[in-house]
DNA sequence: GAACACGTAAACAGCG
DNA sequence: ACGCTGTTTACGTGTT
């Protein structure tokens, strides 16, 4: 109160330890202790394998369709679901993180990213431990699926894409131009394009350079493939008429040069470009598997699409057993949220793990002064899966220094309710918070001083005078209160993380695993409810915020008595609070979360009990 | 721009 | 005196 000036200069006053090397820590940390070291040491054998991995994945699309083309059952522009046998190997989207340094990688990822990146490389690691490709390729698979839902996410909220889930890469295909579509296979795969994978296929030697797709698409494709938009926007069919060749305007020639992905020839007139265009770019077999790869990896997409669909209602329809979710939750003809593997329906306002743009910007460019290094507010409202992060990416965080993305509270909360009384002492939140993470075992003072900051400035968490001491206990109904009532998916945060923040300069690994983490917001709430807007059905994306927290627990409260809130018997004095009697509405559940709890709980109990219902009534 | 949430820093008090 | 615990205030930042 005293210090409202002196607390200018004593940031930067070198007492300040804490404060700055706090926040320097997000960098220099790394520097002193290598918490993630272990997971990036993995970075170092697996480029070569990755490399391997995708040409050989390329090499099998490319077969694949070859073969499908020779047997005569291809009809690229059927938009029918074709159940290939095999999974097209469009996940290809672990690049390698090649020289990047742990540090490196921190900086410029978030936390999840990181993870993201080092599960696959653990995943790889174990695969290539057991000689087999399956369960990476399972694995690149989801994040492939991923990757498609945050795209389809990200053109539908540029209203480019109407939302049609089952025919999501149709519209896809029909919303999006060559280009387009051609980038959204850079950013979802990870490689340049589908060419590119068919240059190492096939060993052509075209030139390397794909980047400049500015009207990408080969005209073999509108010729062959019911893709109908042209890079400017205007309608195409696919004719093939010499008369528009010479009519001074191409849509693969502009600026005097060839734009056929990769060429880049330069043609001084329509004339000379079109003579190119025959000699060079023909519509000969090789054009067109390149088109009709491309065309199969956007149907396998969809397949894909369908099938995570597909699984997300099953397993929502299993949780849904437990938590009688799944029918009122999603009413029927609405899509089910998609589920990441890393993400786990956690049903109750557990949103997926989000990187936050703040942490990206933090980590990535914004070393503003003193504070710290993010806030975790997206992570918190939106994707607090905490028991299903945690237990999922329990040895990530165990072992690296990485921040997890979560706030205090809701980190302080789990580890009360992880506990088998639902109590712990400090010091026990102290120690679970360093047991469980590496990055807090370092800044002790100042993450401590936070934890007991929040302690003791959330209602939620109730302090109890035990025979030995105080412990303090969550109480769930205050938690859910805090709430702000009314959160939307964070436009923001997508645009931020998409669109922004260098996302296209980032190497495609990390552009995966950045998306990868991204995804998740596919699991954060509806923009617009589903009354509002009925057709952004793949926008409605699971009511897992505070806003439908009440009505689900309305609808879940009375149904689940394993999940009713915790009988809470301590005769002891809580924080006191003027207030709080009025706001507790006089009912006794300020301490539901209390203590004692008689039912043991199932193994996956902590999802669960992130969903403890808290008999909010309007 | 206001309100809010969050993270951080810091002062302070009580207690062992 | 010291450290721990707990409370409170202040401030910067990001989001709504």
């Amino acid at each position: 109160m005293m210090v409202e000036s002196a607390s200018e200069t004593i940031r930067t006053t070198p007492s300040n330890q804490n404060g700055v090397s706090s926040l320097s820590s997000q960098s220099d940390g790394g520097g002193g202790r290598e918490g993630g070291s272990n997971g990036d040491t993995n970075g170092e054998i697996s480029p070569v394998d990755l490399l391997h991995l995708q040409q050989q994945q390329a090499l099998q699309a490319a077969r694949q369709f070859l073969l499908q083309q020779a047997s005569g059952l291809n009809s690229p522009g059927s938009n029918e679901v074709k159940q290939s046998p095999v999974q097209v190997p469009v996940s290809m989207a672990m690049m390698s993180p090649q020289m990047i340094t742990p540090q490196q990688m921190q900086q410029i990822l978030s936390p999840p990213q990181l993870q993201a990146l080092l599960q696959q490389q653990q995943a790889l690691m174990l695969q290539q431990q057991l000689g087999s490709k399956q369960l990476a390729f399972q694995q690149q698979l989801i994040q492939m699926q991923q990757l498609q839902q945050q795209h389809i996410l990200n053109l539908q909220r540029q209203g480019l894409v109407p939302l049609q889930p089952t025919t999501a890469m149709q519209t896809l295909q029909q919303a999006m131009c060559p280009s387009d579509l051609q980038q959204l296979w850079k950013d979802v795969s990870g490689v340049p394009s589908s060419e590119e994978a068919l240059k190492q296929a096939e060993g052509l030697d075209l030139s390397t350079n794909s980047s400049n797709s500015t009207s990408a698409f080969p005209k073999a494709a509108s010729a062959h493939l019911p893709l109908h938009s042209l890079p400017n926007g205007q309608s195409h069919t696919p004719k093939r008429d010499s008369h528009e060749e010479h009519t001074g305007s191409h849509p693969l020639y502009g600026h005097g040069e060839c734009k056929w992905p990769g060429c880049e020839a330069l043609c001084e007139d329509m004339g000379q470009f079109i003579k190119h265009l025959n000699n060079e770019h023909a519509l000969d077999d090789r054009s067109t598997a390149q088109c009709r790869v491309q065309m199969q990896v956007v149907q396998q997409l969809e397949i894909q699409v369908g099938q995570m669909l597909t699984r997300k209602h099953l397993n929502l329809a299993s949780s849904g057993s437990l938590l009688k979710r799944d029918s009122e939750a999603y009413p029927e003809g609405l899509p089910h949220p998609p589920t990441s593997a890393a993400t786990p329906i956690t049903p109750l306002r557990q949103g997926p793990s989000v990187i936050s743009s703040s942490s990206l910007h933090t980590h990535s460019h914004s070393h503003t002064h003193a504070v710290g290094p993010i806030r975790r507010r997206n992570s918190d409202k939106y994707c607090t899966p905490i028991a299903s992060e945690l237990a999922q990416n329990c040895e990530f965080y165990k072992n690296a220094d990485v921040r997890p993305p979560f706030t205090y509270a809701s980190l302080i909360r789990h580890a009360i309710l992880e506990s088998p009384d639902r109590q712990l002492t400090l010091n026990e939140i102290y120690n679970w918070f360093t047991r469980k993470f590496a990055y807090f075992r370092r800044n002790t003072a100042t993450w401590k001083n936070a934890v007991r900051h929040n302690l003791s400035l959330h209602k939620c968490f109730v302090r109890v005078e035990n025979v030995k001491g105080a412990v303090w206990t969550v109480d769930e109904v205050e938690y859910q209160k805090r709430r702000p009532p009314k959160m939307t998916g964070s436009p923001t945060l997508v645009k931020n993380m998409i669109s922004g923040l260098g996302f296209g300069s980032l190497n495609a690994s990390y552009q995966a695993a950045l998306a990868e983490s991204s995804l998740s917001l596919l699991n954060s709430p509806p923009l617009v409810t589903p009354q509002s807007a009925p057709s952004l059905n793949m926008l409605h994306v699971g009511h897992d915020d505070v806003s439908s927290t009440v009505e689900q627990v309305n609808s879940n409260g009375s149904c689940s008595p394993t999940l009713s809130p915790q009988q809470y018997s301590h005769p002891v004095h809580v924080k006191e609070e003027p207030t709080e009697l009025v706001e507790e509405d006089s009912r006794p559940v300020s301490l539901l979360a209390g203590v004692t709890h008689s039912l043991p709980l199932p193994s996956d109990e902590r999802d669960l009990e992130e969903d403890l219902p808290t008999e909010e009534l309007e």
